[in-house]
Formats: C-alpha cells, structure tokens, sequence
DNA sequence: TCGACCCGATACCGCACGGGTATCGTGTCG
DNA sequence: CGACACGATACCCGTGCGGTATCGGGTCGA
C-alpha cells in the first residue's frame, strides 16, 4: 500500500474510468488495471465494480478515497517543509553558451519548482571551458557537452546529437547530405583560446589550427565568423542556425552527449537532486 | 518519495545508527545507506549528518522526523478503515486433516490481524478430498496437498517436501535411508473411500487396492493402522509421527506440494488476500 | 439479430530498482 | 600503531512495474 498505489486509485476513482485516469497518469490501462487489481488484494476489499462503461465506488473504496486523499496531500506537502527546514541555499548552474541554454531554460524553472526556497543562479561560460566552470569550482553543476577531461567529475548523458559542419549555404558543400572530416582538410577553422582542453578542441575543430583563423568564445561570434569570413566551424546539428548558414552532418565523427555533470568530491543532495530533474524533466 | 523510504528514515532517526535500524527492519547495512542517500537526494537536502559511531539528524532531518512519523501512523490506519468499511465479511478455509494443520495454525492468525473484521472459519476436510472441500463448494480458499485435478482451480505452491513410507520401527526398511517404490510390491495398502480423486489415490498409495486393506479418513486413523495392523502408507517425510512409527523416504515418486488453492472463477479480494499472506507469511 | 465498438482483463516481455554479498575508507581507541 | 566499528561503494541477481498485443463480454445501431 504505497503511495504511488493510492495515487492510482484516486486517479481511477475520480474519473471512474480506468483507461481516462490512465492517460491522465502518463501511463496505460493495463498496469493501472493491474495496480487496482493488486491494492484490492492487498486490503482484502473490493474498491471498484466494474461496468461496461467504466467504474463505480464500492463502499470500501468510498472510505478508502477520503483517506487516500487526504494522505496525498499530507505528502505532498513534506517535501516543502523539509526543503524549507533546510535553510536558506544556494545552486550555481554553470551552462555553455550554446544551444545547452534551450534544456537549462525548461530545466531551470522546474527545479525551482522542487525547491522553491533555493537561490539557483546561472554562470553562462565561454566556449573555453566545457565544464563550464566546473573545474574552476564556479559552479556547483554543468550543464554542458562532452568531449572533456573527466577526472574528479561524474556526468550523465542527457542527449547524444550528432555533430555537423556549418557552411554558408552558398558553400559546395551545402547541398551534401553529410560529409567526411577528412574532405574538409584546406580549409580554415575558427579557433579556441589557448589553454582549451585539449579534448575539447580536437572534437570541435578541424585539428590542424590553420594559421590567421579567428579566436571566438561564443556560438554567435563562431557563426558569424562562418557568415562573414568563409571560415569552418562544427556544431550540434539541431543548432538553431541564422538565415544564410546550414549544417551537413559530419558522417565520421561520433555524436557529442549532452550532458550534466558535476564534482565527484562532495557530494550535495542539491546537485544530485538537479541531476535526477535533469534526467526526469528531459524525457520529454 | 514512497512510504517505504519515509519508514526507512524513520528507523534510521530513532536509532541513530545505520547497521542496527538495518537489523530492525530486517535487511542489511549497504541497501539502507543507499535508500537514505537516495531520499536525501529526492528532497535536495542532508536529512543526517554522519559521524564515526552513527548519524544524528540534521534541521531538515528532525523536520522530516515528524511530518514522517505522523504520516506513517496515518498510512497505517487506512487498512483498518477500508477493511471495517466493507461491512462484515467470511472467508472458510479449506484443511486437510494433516501436517497442512498446523501451518494455518499460523496463517489464520496472521490472516485474522490482517482482517479483524472477517469471520473466519476452518473447515477440515477428510483424506478423501484432497480439494478440502473448494470442488464441492464448501470453502472459499484450501491449505492442502498435490496432487489433485485442478481444472478451474488455481494453486500456489508454499513447500515441497518429500514423500516417504511410514513404517513400524521394527520393520526390515526402518533402517533405510531411502527405498523406492518398486521394493514394497507385496504389502498391504491402506486404502481411501471409493470416489476419491484418482491422482491423489494414485499417490497416496502403492496402486493395487490390495484387498482387505481398511479405509482411512484422518491421518490419525492412517497412522494407527500402520501401528497396529502392519499395514503400508505414505507421508509427507515432515509428518510428526507417534513413537514407534518412522518415515522412510520414497527415493523414485516426486516430492508433495503444500498449496493454497482457491476456485479460479469469482476471483474473491478476501481470497487473494490470504493468499498473499500464505505465501509472504510461510517464507519463515 | 448480428457485427462493430468500447470497456476492463489477461498474457507476455524487457528493464529498472531493491535487496543481497564482498570490500573499502576512515575515524577512534586500546 | 594496529584492531575495530561505522558508513560508503561496487557488483550481482531476482522481483516488480510499465510496455505492447490480445482477449472476453456487454451495448447499441443497422
């Protein structure tokens, strides 16, 4: 007699219909029927009398309903005293300037859903770090893009998206459908600062750094690069691009995971609670 | 955020200490470390703090204490209601008049604090009816053994244990460790009322009705013949057996099957129940 | 009267989770 | 300083829950 059980029935009993208070669970009939099934064993009593049109209350699940109810709410309301009780806290969100942001946005506001009480505040990094502060302890967890140098930090895969070349759409290769890194050697690649990590690098530009290519810290400064200078860039193929650019998929290069991670020494519960909402709150 | 986390909790804070609230809740030390670190994570906040010789509670942790404590004890109340709510009910159980006995001697009490408002009724069947009284409608639920026909019937298996011959100890096979069927050719048979199930006849005994073999209806008839007339019969090598008489196990007929049986049409909740709590209550 | 539809029930499958055992890291005390 | 005690971690395995596909049966319109 769990709570998830009593939340079932309550569902059932009040939309008496067991395939609507499955659709309304997220879910479908046949386990929801099931769970009915199992709870009605369990107290011994039946809750429900089937009909051909859906479900009635027997009297025992009549008394159940208002108890259930009621323990629902109380439950619900346990975890704001508790969080509250915790004091006053704070959780920096360390997020690359990329297309990253669009996940932190819906991400975001539902873990200040959870925790209303918890002052979240965002660092937006350069495309220099990708742990996004992490490394430099300026956040408390990242919500950035592997490749990178993992020692001391645990990351969860997110998304795995396939990584592509940006081109001007007047560019021979614009019209391809994908595209080998190795037909991309004479170009000229952007750059990143020097210190980069060197994993990161390697995976997001051409290799060889070319000689008088630009040194960019943000998305919009790397597509603008590519529009204005004919330069050649990689990005996420579900980049939201400006007019004028596209991306061709870049065959032989492996998909690059969104990921949040964070510090393998001290662990918070807050920063492994915005890793379980992360999980949770992106299967969409 | 289940009820069974909360309890956990609730074991851990009054004990202070991981290993002995593990101990309390019967389970082991690394599951409950792991549940404990599991709801700090859901809530976003340290419920204990660890030290070298146990936990004590944080602010959050002492906040939850009550709110959990006070759910629980709510939760618990719930069976009651709903089981009073379904109005009076019965439920007759079906026994053979064997060892089956004192297994409900600790199922029925376990079943009557489960339901304090079900009156239950034994009804102990003789060796005849190896469905103690479900086929003929009698019982609601039966404590028996296999084999019998189980068309419309469904059963679940509690123990196996296996057969042996009963024997006078001053028979040649008492100092067997085992002996097989095919050795005991000539004896004479006890032998069961005409009508009986013919699996279960077929089982019980050695096959040949032999002929002025006498008919049983309790174990306790079964057992006096082998005493005093010298005759032949099966049992369960677990029987509790009189002085004077031993068990000689029956190496080559398959082991017997202690089941709760119940009629598979009109599936009854009081029924399932019981035999939820057979099979979670025989698991010693 | 019969077939199409809608409802809950059942069968079966794959995966995640909760429990287990074995072992580790560390702080404490004789 | 070594032995101990406590919680944490790693890994394995069985159970349970949610999924898809299908069934039984009751209702209603053609």
């Amino acid at each position: 007699m769990d709570l998830r059980s009593l939340g079932y029935f309550v569902a059932v009993a009040d939309e008496r219909h067991v395939g609507r208070a499955a659709s309304r669970l997220h879910m479908t009939q046949p386990p929801l029927s099931r769970a009915i099934r199992q709870l009605e064993d369990e107290l011994g009593a039946a809750l429900f009398d089937r009909t051909p049109k859906g479900v009635t209350l027997t009297p025992a699940g009549a008394a159940l309903y208002g108890e259930a109810a009621a323990l629902l709410k109380q439950a619900a309301r346990i975890r704001g005293r508790v969080t509250a009780a915790a004091g006053a806290a704070t959780l920096t969100i360390g997020t690359l300037a990329d297309a990253a942001e669009h996940v932190g946005g819906r991400l975001v506001p539902l873990f200040r859903e959870r925790h209303p009480h918890v002052d979240v505040r965002v660092h937006e990094a350069d495309l220099s770090d990708p742990t996004a502060g992490l490394r430099a302890g300026l956040v408390d967890v990242a919500l950035t893009r592997t490749p990178f140098d993992t020692t001391g930090i645990g990351s969860q895969v997110l998304r795995s998206v396939p990584v592509g070349v940006v081109v001007r759409d007047d560019d021979p290769l614009a019209r391809r459908r994908s595209v080998a890194a190795a037909g991309l050697g004479g170009r000229r690649w952007v750059r990143l600062p020097d210190g980069t990590d060197p994993a990161w690098t390697a995976y997001w530009t051409g290799g060889a750094p070319g000689d008088a290519a630009p040194v960019l810290r943000t998305v919009q400064e790397c597509l603008q690069a590519v529009l204005w200078n004919g330069t050649t860039a990689l990005a996420p193929v579900d980049q939201p691009l400006p007019a004028g650019l596209v991306v061709v998929p870049l065959a032989d290069r492996p998909p690059s995971d969104l990921v949040v991670a964070w510090p393998k020494a001290g662990r918070s519960p807050l920063v492994r609670s915005f890793v379980q909402v992360a999980w949770a709150g992106y299967r969409d």
